[in-house]
This record gives C-alpha cells, sequence and structure tokens, in this order.
DNA sequence: ATCACAAATGCAAGCGCTTACATTGGCGCT
DNA sequence: AGCGCCAATGTAAGCGCTTGCATTTGTGAT
C-alpha cells in the first residue's frame, strides 16, 4: 500500500482485498455476483481506501458513460432553466449525469457542440427545436445516439419530440385577443432563423386571423433578439408606425417585459392603450405590473418526459415515440379589450 | 476503408494518410512539430473521415482533460447564471470546457460532486464560497486539482478566493438606510447554514448597527430558501411583528423581490411606511416596481477574474492568490426614510 | 466419498489515445 | 565523399477499467 499521492486504482482496491480487479469491477458494478463475504472485503478497502473510478477509463473500456448531453441555446434566462432542471433531476435518479452547454441560438456553435459531447460519451443527447441541418441527425444516427427534441413537438420529424405545438398555442392566445376585439395586431418575435418554435408562434397568430376573417397580411412582425431592451426597442418601433396596433403579441415572456417597461417609458398605458402579451409564464411574467397575459408552457413537465424518453431510448434501443403536450393562457393584466 | 458503422479512429487516420498515429497525434496538439507536407496530407484525411477525437482515451492516456468543473447552489437563479456564463466564455477562449453541477444548496451533494468532476478529470474546480468541510480541501489538495472559490471573499482560507466582500458590502447599504433614519431593522437573509455569504451579510448589517449605536439585538432575523415565495412569507412574519421594522434588508434580491409584492399584497406602501433593499442587483431588481435599492455585485468581472486565475494556476502550478472586487450600493425606489 | 454442474473468481485482451525513446533521413561542413 | 547533428517520424508501452472465457471452488445427489 504505497502512500503514493494520487487517487488510487481499481488495482490499488483488488490487491488490498486480495482478489483480482475483475472482481472489484463486478462489485461495483453488479454486486450480486460476487458472494457476500468477498463483497464486504472489497467494500471496505474501497472505503478505507477512498477510491472512486476513474471515468474516462470506465467509459473507454465499458463504451458506455451514463451521461446525457443537453445543448440549448442560451442559459441565461429561466425559460431552459427550469425546464433543464427538471430533465437533470430525472436522469439524475436513474443514474445519468448532465452535460449541458449553451449554443447562443448558433447553428453552427451547436453542431460543433454536439459532436463534443459524442467525443466525450455521451449516451443520448437532448436538443432543443427541429430545426438543423439534417446531416446532425444523419451522424447521430450512424453513431447510434439517441436524440429527443424538447420545446417543439412536430411527429413526423428524424428525431423524437416531447414539445408542444407552439402555432397552436399561440393561435388560442390570439383568438382571445381577437375575440377582446383587436384588429391591429402585431408581433415581437425571437429570430426565426433555425428556430421552429418563434416560426410557429408567428403562424399560430395568422391562422387566428384567418380563421376570424382579418388580413394575415396586416400583422406587423420585428424580429429580434433575446433580450428585454431588445424588445424595448422593438416596441418603440411598433408604437411609431401610421396606424398603432392596438395588441402586440410577443414571442416570449422576456420580450413582453421590454415592451410593457417600453410602454410605462412612453407613457402608453397597459392595457388601456396597447395589450401585451408574453409566451411561456415565466416567474417574471407575474411579477411585473401589469403582470402579463401569456401562454403557460409545463417546463417542469416537459424536462421530465423528455428524460423518462431519452432514456427509454438509451437503454431499450427503441427509437422513441413522440409526446405532446398541453399549453394554456393565462389571463392577467396585460390583455384588456380593443378600444 | 471500411465504412464501419462507428467513429473513425486515430489510427483509420494515421492508415488513410499513410503515418503513424503518434505523427497524427502530434499534427493534432502540437502542429508544428509535423513538417507542413506530412500535415495537409493528416489533416485532410481527418476532414474526409470526420474524425473527432475519443475524449476519453485522451484523458486517459495525458491526464489532462481540458476541462473545468463548477459546483454553484442552484441554477435556477440569475444571480450565478450570470457570473458562471462569464466564466465560461472566459474559459472556452483558452481551450478549456464547463462542466456545471448544481447541489441545491446541500453540502453532501456537494462532495459527492466534487469526487465525481475529479473523477472525470477535471484540471480544476471553481467552487461557490467557502464553507465546507475542511477535508475536502485536504483531499482537492491531495489530488494536485486547483481550486478557486468565488463569490466570497477571504484572504486565509485553503483556497484563493475571487470575490467581494459580502459583510462590508452590506454594512455600506445598511450604514444608508440608517443615515435615512431607520432604527427598527429586519433582515430577510438566505439559510446561513453553510453559507457564509448569508452570514457575513447579516454580519455587516450589524456592524453598521453597532458602529451607529443602534442596539444589535435589535436586527429581527428571519431565514428563508431562495425563493420569492419565502421572501414573501419571511415578509409577512415581520409584519406582523409587535414593533414592526421600518426597514426590511433582504440577503438577495429574490427575497426582496418576494417582500415587495407581499408588501404589494398587503396593502403597505413602499417606500412609505417600509423600506425594502435587495443584494445582487440581478435584471429583476430594475424589473419591478418599485425599482429596488440594492448592492449591486460585478458578477461577469468576478466570473472572468475567476477562470483567468484559475487557469493560471492549472498551467503554472501556482497556489493562487486571492482578489477582491469592489461592490457598490445603486439606489432606487425601494429605499426611502423613515417615517 | 464421488461426480456433475453451477456459482464464484481469475486471466488477460483490449478500449483509443499520448509520449518517451528509438530510428531514419537530409543537411551543412570539412 | 564522409561525418555529425538535428528535425521528422515511427515504435510501443502504458493510462485504469470492463468483460469474454478459463479456471477454481462449492453444492447436492448418488
Amino acid at each position: 500500500m504505497s502512500k503514493n499521492r494520487s487517487a488510487p486504482t481499481l488495482d490499488d482496491v483488488a490487491r488490498k482485498a486480495g482478489v483480482s480487479t475483475a472482481t472489484v469491477s463486478r462489485c461495483l458494478n453488479d454486486p450480486k455476483r460476487v458472494v457476500e463475504a468477498t463483497r464486504a472485503r472489497v467494500m471496505s478497502a474501497v472505503s478505507e481506501l477512498g477510491y472512486t473510478p476513474n471515468f474516462a477509463a470506465r467509459v473507454m473500456a465499458a463504451k458506455r458513460s451514463f451521461t446525457i448531453g443537453a445543448i440549448i441555446p442560451t442559459m441565461e434566462n429561466a425559460i431552459f432553466a427550469r425546464g433543464l432542471q427538471a430533465f437533470q433531476e430525472e436522469i439524475h435518479n436513474q443514474g445519468y449525469t448532465l452535460l449541458v452547454s449553451s449554443s447562443a441560438y448558433q447553428p453552427e456553435a451547436e453542431e460543433e457542440q454536439i459532436r463534443t459531447l459524442v467525443a466525450r460519451g455521451a449516451d443520448g443527447l437532448l436538443l432543443i427545436g427541429h430545426d438543423r441541418d439534417p446531416r446532425i441527425f444523419d451522424y447521430l444516427d450512424r453513431q447510434k445516439i439517441p436524440v429527443v427534441v424538447a420545446w417543439s413537438f412536430a411527429s413526423n420529424q428524424s428525431a423524437p419530440s416531447v414539445g408542444f405545438d407552439n402555432s397552436q398555442a399561440m393561435q388560442a392566445l390570439a383568438e382571445q385577443v381577437i375575440k377582446l376585439g383587436h384588429t391591429r395586431l402585431a408581433t415581437i418575435s425571437a429570430l426565426t432563423k433555425g428556430n421552429d418554435r418563434a416560426r410557429f408562434r408567428i403562424e399560430g397568430i395568422r391562422d387566428a386571423m384567418r380563421t376570424n376573417g382579418l388580413p394575415e397580411a396586416s400583422l406587423s412582425v420585428v424580429e429580434t433578439t433575446y433580450e428585454i431592451e431588445n424588445g424595448a426597442a422593438a416596441f418603440e418601433q411598433l408604437m411609431s408606425l401610421p396606424q398603432r396596433p392596438t395588441a402586440v403579441l410577443c414571442g416570449n415572456d422576456v420580450l413582453a417585459v421590454g415592451a410593457v417597461r417600453q410602454a410605462e417609458k412612453m407613457g402608453i398605458s397597459i392595457p388601456d392603450e396597447v395589450s401585451i402579451t408574453g409566451f411561456d409564464d415565466i416567474e417574471l411574467a407575474r411579477i411585473i405590473r401589469p403582470s402579463l397575459t401569456t401562454v403557460h408552457v409545463p417546463h417542469r413537465e416537459m424536462g421530465r418526459k423528455a428524460a423518462i424518453e431519452l432514456i427509454d431510448m438509451i437503454e431499450t434501443g427503441s427509437t422513441g415515440q413522440s409526446l405532446r403536450l398541453e399549453t394554456n393562457v393565462i389571463n392577467r393584466e396585460s390583455l384588456g379589450p380593443a378600444t
């Protein structure tokens, strides 16, 4: 037992317990395969030495890492944080570890990170949305890495998805807005390039307009990136239109908060002069005044279900099955009747 | 070139380029050691094959992972998110990858995660706060894993820290509060067990009281976990005290937001009847109405500096050096003179 | 006791890479 | 032309683990 200043190995444990490394390995991975007496001896050697298996060696030998990778567009806001937290809790319960990276909404960055995660031996991947180069799905398929797509639902894609129908969710909200008499609608959307969620949401508004006999072309659309300040700027831009919209449907709550703040600054009363809505129902939506009418998304449920699905795919080798979750409109103060 | 359905290895590349694996490895890790012509041949083989080095094998052979681990108390709020984002950007620039896990404020979970990260070959660790079993620092020391502590500053600890003086920061704020005539103070704090930041902040308030001749014992303290709802509940509790405090200094902005919301609900006017302050200066602090007087912490700078320090320790083997950042009080609407 | 057979354990071959050390070849110099 | 030297490349030994297969040990039935 050399008191070497570096981590003990399987070999050290084996020697101390007077067994072979194979037995120690089995003790750790499949305890019932080794008889009680030996196991006790091994286990005490393990704890006396403070042994922790070397992960890289284990992955290499077993070709299995019990690691799941997730690539999300951004960590800087609550939307993904909450769903991801649930995802991580679930996989942790099942003995997996989560590796997260964020792509900053850049497709190339995402692709690189996918490769990195695969090179790190991820057993499966969680991706957000369907929009990406099909070659990526081919690659993953070839490497036999199961993938689940979340935050979006579509049954006919190359990977199963656990999410909700963005278009329909937004349509339901737009219907309510229109029922309140609004005819001049506008939307502040996230960038639609490479972002199916954003596109579907705009589409949902258009669907509702069409259904209700409003000319689709009359929808003013401003696209911007995901920040409160940008939501504010977009709102200002919309308010300087010759014909001010009476309702601004925002692609997410963050943008809506920016709009609300800008309205306050411009002395525009919400919802008396203009109505504003959000999407996601993050905490901020109920904190802000006026509180936000928005679409509630079951983030935690989505994260959990995606985890369950992905682990099932990993462990049974199944090709997975898409799951569609329900959203619902939450009525708060920022939406009122058209004036 | 067998079109095997699994990832190409160094060997495949070497064969295709007509060189040895050693040369390929050198091309990838230290290109100047191989002559231009060979390198070109190797590189084109790499890209034709779509080769990505197997991470586990690399770590195992090189005993170096270019991975840094960070364990934060929670991912669910903006405080750590922002600093961590900066940390990650900086290490990414220097060619490292970040592995994050959250301990949910549980010391045992943190300890387990530290071991996990070490087993995964992390080259260094970022930890939050100094409060933890000294054995952990011993262990890390024995494994020769550099550690930097952030979000807290203390020069006499077992690990260098990059942070700010929580006590002094809070004291500065409390001074202002007292100068405004408040004498009945209360604080809503995060749980102090295992959380030096929380403890130091309370201490800061006491220091200011002492300095200004206020009886320290008169400070009402409520401890609770990190959620808006809990901040609200704590505020309600404080308001039902026989002698209502006139200023409630919250341990962080999230708790303060809860307090503000509860005041609104109870019809207590802020800051006319009661003043409320926060700590951290997260985005929410300026979004909420009344906006929060709070302590601004240079999160991004802290993250970046911590990254620089840690990488320096990893690469030069130095023992590191503590760095103290400045905070400053941001005056907004939620603090007013005592009535 | 003895034998057949199953359960427990050991042996050793990799997993895909890095790197110390050995070998080769090209160059300038005499 | 011959020599020494250094840059470029190759050889092969691990890194710490898992696991198929071989071997040993223990069990119950005869």
